[in-house]
DNA sequence: GCCAACGTTGGC
DNA sequence: GCCAACGTTGGC
């Protein structure tokens, strides 16, 4: 099975990149939208991933990280004290999975969502397309043309 | 802080 | 199964 590219979003004040290089790995908790979770059940150990910084000024990819940990049940889900705390969930049959990644690097500059809609070859992309999903794949010609573009 | 775009819920 | 109402995301 070959390598997959994604991208996945985090509002930095919330847990940012540099959180990500502290901790070495973290579980990516919180996904409540069916079409992320997907592509989060559909990610491969070794699958290399954009880390994107929503609601910042310029948002932007600010580095990659890499899946270490395939799908499993978010268990938030089931904590009644968990602000991702989900009432209908099943613990026999769960509706939320997460999966574990590990810091891989930062970009020496950040690929503004700007930037990155002024690439032609970039206009394909979920993210320009559907800017409110959170996880979502990327093409591997457009992950290595935004890693020039952080590195270059 | 505003609001467009999108997803989800629930009444019918 | 449709669709109005509502909630959330995220760029600006």
């Amino acid at each position: 099975m070959a390598k997959s590219y994604w991208l996945m979003k985090s509002e930095p004040h919330v847990y940012s990149i540099d959180d990500l290089k502290k901790d070495k790995t973290t579980y990516w908790e919180g996904v409540r939208n069916y079409q992320a979770r997907n592509h989060m059940m559909a990610m491969e150990k070794g699958d290399e991933v954009l880390y994107y910084h929503s609601q910042q000024t310029p948002p932007g990819v600010v580095g990659v990280s890499r899946v270490i940990k395939k799908a499993y049940p978010d268990f938030t889900q089931f904590d009644k004290k968990n602000k991702y705390f989900d009432a209908k969930s099943d613990e026999e049959k769960p509706r939320w999975w997460m999966v574990d990644v590990q810091f891989v690097k930062k970009l020496k500059s950040e690929v503004s969502l700007h930037d990155i809609k002024a690439v032609k070859a970039l206009s394909d992309m979920v993210l320009v397309n559907n800017s409110r999903l959170s996880v979502q794949p990327v093409r591997k010609k457009e992950f290595d043309r935004i890693l020039k573009m952080g590195e270059g």
